[in-house]
DNA sequence: CACCATAATGAGACTGAGACTCATTCTCAC
DNA sequence: GTGAGAATGAGTCTCAGTCTCATTATGGTG
């Protein structure tokens, strides 16, 4: 669940960016701190439409493009035909996740040892590694341990 | 490039599960067996256009899922909005990619020291690792050398 | 407070990938 | 050759995401 603190971050990494404040933005903002797992453009607008908030879809992608682009949330890609997104705490640590194939459930993980072996392909392969993903597939614990 | 070798492959495999022959599924094939990088499946509908044998959407998905059950080709994911498929030779290794962010060049690597990073997250995070996809992006050897 | 430039919003049309449908056509074992 | 089942094609449909543009909100300035 990302934390109160991570509103302040956003609005004070908006404001620093000479951004207007918004409702609608507000309300996107306010969707994604209170939810634990990365949430789909969809289910964000129908969390707020539920609530009484109905948001334009254009104005929920705007928003979400934003965050992204201030590094402030993160878009996760989960296969193909939707892409999730998900707080980024402010000094959080860089981290995957893996697709539970039973539950559906997507769980973060970290692992130094994976990010050193990224980091140490720049070399071998030539090639400058900006960025990475992994996307594991499997049973989460919770289905491991219910299997 | 694909070898003729993984047609023929294909073809014992397709057979093997007792598929029928059928013509525009081996287009299909031929198109992905001349590739070296992966093709999405629009770009195979346009070759096939192009090279006088127009071959209905639909039939191209069918014959890329089908050979993808089957192993005998992979479905990767470059991004969002967009599978691309390659062929996968028998004995081929496991392998990932490279996107460049500058000719847009899709690059195969494989990596051991990868690999057994990911193999030794199972035990650590509790988890059953099925299966994985590693994205790096980042400057490709060629656009690394010109730059 | 009023004004204005600019930023943001909303509604809906549009796009493009991919899935679905169903009538027609092809394969192949007999 | 024939018939059952597999495959095809043309088109429709869905769904995520983008674009447009008229309207509305925001915040700085006088």
């Amino acid at each position: 669940m990302a934390s109160s603190r991570w509103i302040e971050h956003v609005y004070e990494t908006l404001a620093a960016a000479g951004l207007n404040r918004s409702s609608a933005r507000d309300r996107v903002i306010e969707v994604l701190s209170g939810q634990d797992c990365a949430l789909s453009a969809a289910e964000i607008e129908h969390r707020l439409r539920a609530a009484g908030r109905p948001t334009a879809r254009a104005t929920i992608y705007r928003a979400l493009d934003l965050l992204v682009e201030h590094g402030l949330v993160e878009r996760v890609i989960v296969g193909e035909g939707q892409a999730r997104f998900e707080p980024l705490e402010p000094g959080g640590h860089h981290h995957h996740h893996l697709v539970c194939v039973q539950c559906g459930r997507l769980v973060a993980f970290d692992d130094p040892g994976l990010e050193r072996a990224i980091d140490d392909l720049s070399d071998r392969l030539g090639v400058t590694v900006d960025s990475h993903e992994v996307l594991l597939h499997g049973a989460c614990d919770r289905c491991e341990a219910t299997a």
